[in-house]
Formats: structure tokens, C-alpha cells, sequence
DNA sequence: TCCTTTCTGTAATGATTACTACAGAAGTAC
DNA sequence: GTACTTCTGTAGTAATCATTACAGAAAGGA
């Protein structure tokens, strides 16, 4: 059934993408309007009618960028046959993601708007909550390896989980410093050698 | 020798530290000229007679950061009697530092400006050099303690130096995000459980 | 065919931005 | 006491900011 009144004559998904990949680059705050409207392609009405406000356009950005990049690093972390692998795939993943040539360097969510409590800046606090989540995730990882008998019972959860999540944090910034592909995954390496000594079954 | 002119009516280094903890928490692009006025107790004019510009202000503000904040984390690595002590003290003293009640949380040089390259944002590109310096710094306590024998030789000081680095910028973002001083300190925990499998005596 | 709805582009709004012109103030030098 | 230097506050600049008014375009409905 088609919709009535003029179609509009962008895809919004590819305009999204666009502006999702300033935002990435650039932060929050260091994006204007000029400069999405720009890379959309498209001019200010037209944004502000599909997307409502640069706050709006930001938070789908960054849904965006949830489902479609980086995607890979989760997937990694719960396909592997045990936690342990689990959590040096995500790594490695982070590490390939971070550092592709053709996408900015370094993850929207870690980076992407740093100051401001929710109140005042409604972005900040959105990847907040979207990096808490993600360290729910890799505790939930964690509960299903000592269900599956490859953590032992009684290790301490949330404090491998919410190192882990500062390590892809920090590998944020090595990338947005221009860190290599292998300096990464060599800095994923050392923080699996804290494997053993947190999760391991020998003690 | 009294200089020549009006005398200057305000204290330029305790302006300065005003300054410096507005782009603490707010960030470069963050922080607008009125808003370092007002915290600075001054009028525009008076800034810029003194400073020169945002960026040269920004500038005086990451030195005056440097000097004044966190020097107890650097300290710490250099005075303890071993590597190792000294890379645990560095990452309890950067807990300690991140978190305090009365100061912004997180590090001004990991989170101050992170988006656009040296020559958009020069403020970007110094934060980066003194990150690149602060690697420096930790491989030379590594490579001082290859000398003194409780760091064995061969190990790979680039990578153990990136990865503590790695780890402290992602504690700035865990304190960012209302990480407490337990899960800071929990997390550096986890970080020197690397240590045996990174620069251990035994293998 | 006209009406209604939705979209688009041009041009604009009011506020904010980093920064400065200028007159007067407060000092030292002569 | 006047001249010169440096600082200060008021008032402003030109540009940029996020956002919108409005007229016309492009569709479907009656």
C-alpha cells in the first residue's frame, strides 16, 4: 500500500550510515550540522523531518552502528567453545575492527561523546548505558562458562568482565592514536595472559 | 624590578587551574570561551591577553594537568623497588587519581580530545604525543628493571608498556562512567595478573 | 481535476561561538 | 605632572550553530 504524500527521495538507512560514520569520527560534539548534512547529501529539512533533532540522529547513529559494526566482536565472543576463547576472539575482533583502513579508527560507543552527565548531554549518556551493556554481556559469557564446567565456579565475574571491557576500551584510543592492527592484537594477547590468573582451573 | 603597566589583577596560575578543570570535564570542543570566563572569574579580554587563544589556553591547561595532577601515578612507577611494583603502584595510584570525590573523573590526557587529527585539532594531537610519552615512560621502568634484574631479559617491554597504557586509558572511561575506586582497583588487580605470563622470572 | 498530505530547497531565525576594538584604569619612567 | 605601557570591562564583530518558515514539488484520495 503506498503511502500517501511525496516519497521521499533519499534511502534513510544510507543517509544514517553516513552520519553515522561522521559521529564516529568525530564525536558527538565535534559534529555539526553542516557537516551531516553534508555526508548525508542531503539538506537540513530533509534531515530534520526523517530524523527530528541532532540529539535523534545521533541516537539512531549509534543504533546503527550496534547492529552493523563491531557486530562481529560479540558474535565472536559467544561462538567460541569455551569463555577462554570466547573472550581472545572478542579481543582479536576488536583489534581487527578497531583498526580497518577504510572506517575510522576505534569504537562510536567508547569514544563517541565522553563528557556531560545524561542529563545535559543525552548522547553521553546513552553509550554509557550501551557500554554497561556490553560489560552484562561478557559477564553473561562468563556465567555460561561456569555452566558449561570451562570457569570454575567461584571466580570473580564481574571484576574479569569489567577488566575485560576496560581493556576494548583503552584498545579504543591505541587506535584512535594511529596503533597497528598488530599492536592490538599484541596488547589482546597480554590481557589474556591474565587469563589463567583469573578464570583459570589451576590455581 | 616591578614590570612596566597596570599590573596584572588576577592570579594567572589559579585561573589556569580553573581552566584546566573545565576541559577536564567537558572536553575541548565541549568547553565554550564563556564558560572558562565565567569559571576562571575573569572577562574575555583578560583571557585572551593572557592566554592567546582556546587552543594556546588548552595547551597552559594539559601542562598545568600534567605538573599538578596525577604526578603521584608516575611517582609510583618510578619509586618502587621492582618493575612489577612499580607497574601495580602506578595502576592503584591511576585508581586513586580517577576517582576522586572533588575532581573530575578520568584522565584529561586520554579523554580531553580525542576526535580530529593534529592539524583540525592541535589540542588533539599534544594529548596524543603525552600518551605516546606516557608509553615511553613505562617501557623505560621496564627496561630499567631488565637492568636491575627483577624484569628478565627478553621480554617484550613494547608490548607490556602498550598494554598497562591500554589499561589506564580504559580505566579513565570505567571511571568516566561512575566506576567506583573498588572496581578501579579490581581492575588493575586484573591487569597484573598478567604480569607472570608477560614478565615473570618463570616460564 | 482538485484537494490533501508529505517532502524538498531556499532563505532565514535567534542563539552561541571565538575573538577584538576601544576607552578608561593602574601602574612605571622620565 | 605627563607620557608610555599594560590591563580591564563594555560592547561589539563575523561566523557558525541547531533549527525552522515558507513556497513549490510530487505523490495519493475523492
Amino acid at each position: 500500500m503506498p503511502a500517501r504524500g511525496r516519497p521521499r527521495a533519499f534511502d534513510r538507512d544510507a543517509a544514517l550510515f553516513c552520519a553515522m560514520r561522521v559521529f564516529w569520527e568525530q564525536g558527538y560534539e565535534g559534529t555539526s550540522m553542516a557537516e551531516l548534512t553534508s555526508a548525508m547529501g542531503l539538506n537540513a529539512p530533509s534531515v530534520y523531518a526523517a530524523f527530528g533533532s541532532k540529539a535523534e540522529l545521533f541516537k539512531a547513529a549509534v543504533e546503527a552502528y550496534s547492529e552493523h559494526v563491531g557486530a562481529e566482536i560479540w558474535d565472536a565472543l559467544s561462538k567460541a567453545e569455551t569463555a577462554r576463547q570466547g573472550f581472545a576472539d572478542f579481543l582479536d575482533q576488536t583489534a581487527l575492527a578497531y583498526t580497518r583502513a577504510d572506517q575510522p579508527h576505534g569504537c562510536m560507543i567508547a569514544l563517541g561523546a565522553l563528557h556531560g552527565g545524561a542529563d545535559i548531554v543525552p548522547a553521553c549518556g546513552m553509550l554509557r548505558e550501551k557500554r554497561l551493556e556490553n560489560i552484562r554481556l561478557l559477564h553473561e559469557r562468563l556465567s555460561q562458562g561456569i555452566e558449561d564446567g570451562d570457569v570454575p565456579e567461584g571466580v570473580d565475574c564481574r571484576q574479569i568482565a569489567e577488566f575485560y571491557a576496560t581493556v576494548q576500551h583503552g584498545m579504543s584510543i591505541m587506535a584512535r592514536d594511529g596503533g597497528s592492527l598488530e599492536q592490538l592484537r599484541r596488547t589482546a594477547a597480554a590481557a589474556m595472559a591474565a587469563w589463567d590468573g583469573l578464570a583459570g582451573t589451576q590455581s
